[in-house]
DNA sequence: AGACGACCTGAATCTTGGA
DNA sequence: ATCCAAGATTCAGGTCGTC
C-alpha cells in the first residue's frame, strides 16, 4: 500500500484501461464529495467489500445531563439530522442502491446502526434486493449508562452482513481462520469489544475528539478479518475518521474512503498514513478481557434455580430473607439487591451478596454463589 | 388467576359493562383465530404489555393479505422477493394496527424476531407510530451451529420494545428492581439465556416437539418483570404454546392468548392450567423512589425536625445556608428553595437539595434526606 | 516509583406532577 | 394544551495530579 492520495470526486472518474494491471486512481484514497455523486463516478463491479457507517438519525430534544450535571456532548451534528423517517429512507435508499452498483457480484456490505436507525436500513436493504447473511451485535464492554432510569442500558449496536444478491453463493467468509482464532468454536453473532477511546481516540490540539462516532480498529478489523481476503478493495462510503482505511491498510487490503468534511479528510489521511501494514498472519483477534461473565440473581429467579418466596439464610442462620420475584431480597418489610440486603442485617455498608446468602440444598446449607456458577457453566459457550 | 376458558373471537367480543368491577369474560382466555379479528373483537385501550412473536416465514401466502390478489405471471426472482416482503409488511401493519388500539396510552409492546424479519418491523413499528424505547439482543448460550460454515453462528434474536406514542412517558418500567437484581447495576440491553429445551420444552406423545418456536419462559419472566405489574393484562396475539399465558399467571398478570391452530390452543391450555402462581407477597417490586410519597421541606420545619435558623451545609462543608420559617434556604442574602439553592452555590442548572444539604446530627454530617424518610416512615405507619 | 483518588467522557431518541 | 418547579439519576475506563 502506498501513500494515501487525496482525489475529488470528478477526478476518481474512471477511465478506460489501457493497462489492466495499472493501479486505478482512486485505489487507496479519500474521495471528497458527496456519497451517491462520488459511488457513481466509480467504476461498477469494483469493490469487494463495503463497511458503511451512514448517520443514525438521532432524534434528539434537550440537553442530557448526568447526575452530576455534567452535559453530555451529544451527536448533534447536521450530518444526522433528517426531516421525517421517510427523508431518511430515500437517503438510505440512494447510496445503497449506488452501492450496490460498485459491488462486485460476489462482493458483501457491512452497515451498523442502532435502533435508531438499523430497522429501515435492513428493510432497504431487502427492498433493494441485498440478501442479508446475518445480523451481527457490538456489544459493547463499557457503553454510556442510562442517565435517568427509564430504559435499558443501549449497550450495543446492530451490524447487517449482506450479499449482493440472494443466489450470490461466491462472497469471502473465512470461516475456518475464523474458528480457529476462537477457540475452534464457530465465531458468533455477538461481538464483544469496547468502544474506542484512549490512545486510539483521535483528539484535536485542544483535546476535542476529532470525530464523534469513531469506531474501534478491532471491531473493522474483525469485519475484514472474516469477510475479505488480501488484496481485497474496501469501500467505505462515510469514511469519517478512516478507520476502515487505517484497519485495510494495516491489514494489507485496498481501500476508498469517500467523505464530505474536509476535517476529517485530513485527519483520516495523516492517521493512515502513519500505518504499519503488518502480516497478517500475525493479527490476533480481540477476545474478551473479562475474566468471568457477570450473572444477574434475577437470572437465578428466572431460570427456577430459585423459586420466589423460598427462604435465604447467613451461613450461621442469624438471619433470614426472602426471595422476591424481581429478584431482590424482602426482609423486615424492606426490599433491595441480595448485596445491600446482606450489608443492612449486619449494619455493615457493603457485602458480598454471593457468598453471604445461602439456601438449603439436598446437602446442607450452600452459598447462592453455588447456583451462579451452574449458570456460568451453562453459559461458557456462550463468551463472556 | 381462575381456570382457562377458551373463547372464540366472536364470543370475546366486548359488551357494555354493567359491573364495572366484573372481570371481563375475555381476559385470562385463549381466543381462537385470526389474530387481527380477534383484536379487533376487544375493547380498545385495554391492554397493557403486548409480546408478539409473529411468524417470518414467507410460505404463508394464502394468510397474508396481498395488496393485489391477482397473480402476477412471469416474475423474475426479484420482483417474486418484493412481492413477498410487500406481502409480509402488509400482513405486519394490520396486526401492528390492531394491536395498537387495544393498547393503553401507557402500554408498551414487545416484539422478537430475527434477521428474516425484525428489520421489517421495526420499520413499521417505526411508521405506525410507536416510539422504540430499546432493542433488546437475546443471547443463546446454546444456539443452533451454522452447519455449511458460510456464515457466523446465529446466536442471537432480537427484541424491540416500544411505547405506543413518542410522548407516551408513563410506561412501565421497573428500573430500580431490575437494578438491584443485577448486583446493583443498571440492565443491559444484551441479556443470556439458553433456549427452550430440557423438561420446559412441550412434547407431543410421540416425542415430536409440541410447536417449533417454543420460547424459554425465563425470557418473559424478564419481560414481564421489567414492563409490567402485578395485575396488568399482557396480551400475545401469536399464543402458540402459551409460554406468555404460563409465566404471566406464575408471576401474579392477567393474560390474553389469540392462536389459529387447535392443537397449540389444546397444549397451551393444560400448560397453563398446571402453572402454580407464586405467593403474591414475592411479587412486590422494589419501590423506586418516585412512587414513595412527596415531602415538602417545609414539613420538616413544621413538625420540629429542622429549627428555623439553623444551619444546613454540603457534605464538605464548603457552603452553607441557614433554614427560614417559609422553609426555603437562605444564603448571601437570598432566599431560594432547597434546590434552587444547591444549585446556585454550586454554580449549576439542577441540584437534588435533599442529598446536597446536610446538618449536623449527634453521629456527625447527615443529609436532610435522612429526616424526609423519618417523615415517610410516619405517613407509612399512618397507611397512606 | 507506584498507589490512590478526583475528574472526565462516551452514537442518548433519558422526568413528573401540579397549576 | 403550556408552564414551572420539584427532584431523581451513571458505568467502565482513561487521564492526571498528589502523596
Amino acid at each position: 500500500m502506498s501513500v494515501v492520495r487525496l482525489a475529488s470526486a470528478r477526478a476518481a472518474a474512471p477511465k478506460p484501461a489501457a493497462n489492466t494491471n495499472a493501479k486505478p486512481d482512486w485505489l487507496d484514497t479519500i474521495i471528497k464529495g458527496d456519497c451517491v455523486a462520488a459511488l457513481d463516478a466509480l467504476p461498477e463491479k469494483s469493490i469487494d467489500v463495503i463497511f458503511a457507517d451512514p448517520p443514525y438519525n438521532l432524534q434528539l430534544e434537550g440537553d442530557l445531563h448526568r447526575p452530576d450535571q455534567s452535559k453530555v456532548d451529544a451527536v448533534d451534528d447536521h450530518w444526522d439530522q433528517f426531516e421525517s423517517f421517510q427523508a431518511y429512507d430515500a437517503f438510505t435508499r440512494a447510496w445503497l442502491l449506488a452501492a450496490r452498483r460498485v459491488l462486485k457480484p460476489n462482493g458483501t456490505i457491512w452497515v451498523i446502526g442502532s435502533y435508531h436507525n438499523i430497522f429501515r436500513v435492513g428493510a432497504s436493504l431487502q427492498d433493494i434486493g441485498f440478501w442479508i447473511l446475518n445480523d451481527v451485535i457490538w456489544r459493547k464492554t463499557n457503553p454510556m449508562p442510562n442517565f435517568r432510569g427509564r430504559r435499558f442500558q443501549n449497550a450495543h449496536e446492530t451490524m447487517i452482513w449482506a450479499s449482493r444478491d440472494q443466489n450470490a453463493k461466491g462472497y469471502t467468509f473465512n470461516y475456518e481462520a475464523l474458528k480457529a482464532s476462537n477457540d475452534d468454536l464457530q465465531m458468533r453473532s455477538d461481538w464483544l469489544f469496547p468502544i474506542c477511546n484512549g490512545g486510539e481516540r483521535l483528539k484535536k490540539d485542544n483535546g476535542d475528539k476529532v470525530h464523534p462516532t469513531q469506531k474501534p480498529e478491532a471491531l473493522l478489523a474483525r469485519i475484514l478479518m472474516s469477510s475479505t481476503k488480501p488484496g481485497d478493495v474496501v469501500l467505505d462510503p462515510f469514511f469519517g475518521s478512516g478507520t476502515t482505511g487505517a484497519v485495510a491498510k494495516r491489514l494489507g487490503r485496498h481501500f476508498v474512503g469517500i467523505e464530505r468534511e474536509q476535517a476529517y479528510i485530513d485527519a483520516a489521511a495523516a492517521r493512515i498514513e502513519a500505518v504499519e501494514p503488518v502480516d497478517a498472519a500475525t493479527l490476533k483477534l480481540v477476545t474478551s478481557k473479562r475474566a468471568e461473565p457477570r450473572v444477574a440473581f434475577l437470572t437465578l429467579v428466572e431460570s427456577g434455580l430459585l423459586q420466589p418466596g423460598a427462604v435465604l439464610t447467613d451461613a450461621r442462620k442469624r438471619w433470614e430473607a426472602t426471595v422476591q420475584a424481581d429478584g431482590s431480597l424482602a426482609h423486615g418489610g424492606e426490599q433491595a439487591s441480595i448485596h445491600r440486603m446482606g450489608a443492612k442485617v449486619q449494619g455493615l455498608d457493603a457485602c458480598n451478596g454471593w457468598t453471604f446468602w445461602h439456601f438449603e440444598s439436598g446437602s446442607g446449607l450452600e452459598p447462592i454463589d453455588a447456583l451462579r456458577a451452574e449458570i456460568r457453566k451453562g453459559i461458557a459457550a456462550a463468551g463472556a
